[in-house]
DNA sequence: ATGCGTGTGTGACTACGTCACCGACATTGC
DNA sequence: GCAATGTCGGTGACGTAGTCACACACGCAT
């Protein structure tokens, strides 16, 4: 029972009352899932709410055509809260989640994600408050997606992607894929990001040398 | 009580039990709003689940730049959903609604909501499903802002919006709004539209002559 | 008729995406 | 070591979509 610890690491459950959270730990599942695992997509019915402890889920859309854009990512302390719908509603889910690294989460199945919703408004407001963060991430997309320049999109993607160490490890088509546009685009655009100076390509690694210029195109969104 | 009829309208609400139908009917209101109301929006923390018994809602974006674009309707019979993650995560709203039509509408306020969330398993299945499908359009305009043609595109908002009858009034700019594409783009998709014999363009009017072939093409997705 | 606001047409240009292809590099098996 | 193979990245030519700067057409009010 002791492994309460985790219900801290995430915002709207402290304020749940002792008896939740012990039923909340008592019928819920730590599970461990090893980098690239595939959590939920096409085709597999959710019947767990996931809340990530440890470890990212790269959530992505790939179109009838093959071509494949990340939505978002599920971070440690948030949960994969559009799969509930789903999960309520028997609906297939027309995205999937992979583990991008080796993932901690709390799998909520779904009966025990039903009474906790009947009987804790503050189980209600967390699962509201990650819907409204969900589709906040959405509209952003849309936006960034319909009307956004990539230079200024992939610099931005690099910055949130290298974190703080400045290094990355992918390739141009992973980043093509993270923007949902083609390699080609991603290289040319690269290639102009090093001429500048701001970054150091080599086969399947970038290098950030300049952030600060990286940030400011990017803010100029 | 027996203005009850509206429940009839909404598909998962027949299922509820006659208890809670009544709180339904009777701890909410039905209004009326007139064509061109904001509904919701930046700003405007909304504190009611809209239920639409008559008329539609248009849902819609606009992002810094001031470009815009439609993000889905709400139709007779939906609910403006996605405003309740807001509701009861007290966010403000990124997109706006805006009745299209004259509207007639159930409000059940926020309180209700969430008492009828606690206590009706049905209910909360109506609100999760009414997700699911809003979270799937949006999945799908991300699809085809991100890798659709946008002649596919337009013809099928046309076959769409024109309904039974093949006329339309509408202006270029207003359908550059509904793809998210600038207004000559759609200018010289309709010229080349009525060169193929497919429409009869007029100042603010579309008339559609050969629904088929733009059907044809709209499948071409 | 004159003027004005809104809606539409057009050409030149830029940005992005597509296609076809080639060469560089890493890994494996020999 | 060397060759075979697969992945990754570079490049030119081209097509489609979005941008910019206009000019013109229509409807309405004065």
């Amino acid at each position: 029972m002791n492994d309460a610890a985790w219900i801290k690491r995430f915002e709207g459950l402290n304020r749940l009352p002792d008896a939740i959270k012990e039923t909340l730990v008592k019928r819920s599942q730590v599970v461990t899932v090893p980098t690239g695992t595939k959590v939920f997509g096409p085709g597999l019915v959710p019947d767990n709410l996931l809340l990530l402890v440890e470890g990212t889920v790269k959530v992505s859309q790939t179109s009838e055509s093959g071509r494949e854009i990340v939505l978002y990512r599920v971070e440690a302390g948030q949960s994969c809260v559009l799969t509930t719908a789903c999960l309520l509603a028997h609906e297939a889910y027309a995205a999937e989640g992979v583990a991008e690294t080796d993932v901690t989460a709390v799998a909520i199945p779904r009966v025990v994600f039903d009474e906790l919703a009947a009987s804790s408004p503050q189980f209600r407001d967390f699962v509201f408050a990650a819907y409204a963060r969900r589709i906040t991430d959405l509209f952003r997309v849309i936006d960034e997606v319909a009307f956004g320049k990539i230079d200024v999109r992939l610099a931005d993607r690099l910055v949130g992607l290298a974190g703080g160490s400045g290094e990355l490890e992918v390739t141009h088509q992973q980043l093509a894929t993270e923007l949902g546009t083609a390699r080609e685009v991603i290289s040319r655009q690269l290639s102009e990001f090093q001429k500048r100076g701001w970054i150091r390509l080599s086969r399947g690694h970038v290098s950030l040398s300049d952030t600060p210029a990286l940030e400011r195109l990017a803010a100029s969104a």
